[in-house]
DNA sequence: CTAAACCCTGTAATCGTTACAGGGTCAAGC
DNA sequence: GCTTGACCCTGTAACGATTACAGGGTTTAG
């Protein structure tokens, strides 16, 4: 009730796009904002918070169902907020176990660059390392790595 | 020519599943098969490879548009492969950018996990952080890290 | 002869965002 | 007045790569 803002100031107030508000509007994350006479959504400065919310937990690669959780968390401030904890811890070790995977597919791309400058494709060692390459190959003996799986 | 495969088989082979197979042709990434009279699809040997060069790839995390490159590169073997090493580092550059970013986000994760077990919603030192987060708070110094941009 | 395990095509879902198309509204300047 | 541009609305499709159907046909083993 502070002010009333219409969907392209939220939009730079947050850093959000309009396409990507009503996108969360739809989805549930946000209640459908007061109309005015001409169908224009207004909102209030809870709404530009909120949405903030969403934009921050999107920053940090949350997705939308967790923020949804969140979200509800906050709307029920008695509720017992160990699940907040929950959805962070899993995200985290989430991003550590990505994090390691691209590590090691880095590890391997850096294998093979600067390999073939200048040379014919034929005798190429990139184009070579991708049709003979078995996945987790230098990890542990390259004997089986095909086989397995 | 060597030995004729089903799609079922070549799947097994590859590890691709027979759908991202298809795809893949449809896509322009594999030769039309040859087919029986049923309409069944008919790979050879070169094709169990190039499928399995495609997986290879797709497993360093390179997109299809890069693999293909790569393939077209493969098919005219006088070609010059530079551009194969330019694909390799700009993917391997590509993913140190995402590491970083990533390690940047588990580090802020971590200031918030764990610092409300138990408590209620309403005090939730997650919520409250996303709440009031500010990107890149903690680069340098937190001051107007919201005010700009 | 029937059931399971294949194969075919085409379409739609996933995730979050962006980009339209096709239309309405409102302000400022002439 | 009337036009121009910046907004806003809804709905749909695209992106990338994969998966999951629906609805149908074929082969193979029991």
């Amino acid at each position: 009730m502070t002010h009333a803002y219409r969907i392209g100031e939220v939009a730079t107030r947050t850093g959000c796009s309009p396409e990507s508000i009503r996108h969360y509007e739809k989805l549930g994350l946000l209640p459908p904002p007061s109309r005015g006479e001409q169908g224009y959504r207004y909102y209030d400065q809870a709404a530009v918070e909120r949405i903030s919310f969403i934009r921050h937990g999107r920053h940090l690669g949350l997705d939308l169902h967790s923020i949804q959780e969140l979200l509800t968390l906050s709307d029920h401030p008695d509720t017992d907020c160990s699940a907040a904890d929950d959805i962070a811890s899993r995200h985290l070790a989430h991003l550590e176990a990505r994090i390691a995977k691209l590590q090691a597919l880095a590890d391997e791309l850096r294998h093979v660059v600067h390999q073939c400058r200048g040379g014919k494709a034929a005798d190429c060692q990139i184009i070579q390392t991708l049709y003979e390459h078995h996945p987790t190959c230098h990890e542990h003996g390259c004997r089986d790595a095909a086989a397995k799986r």
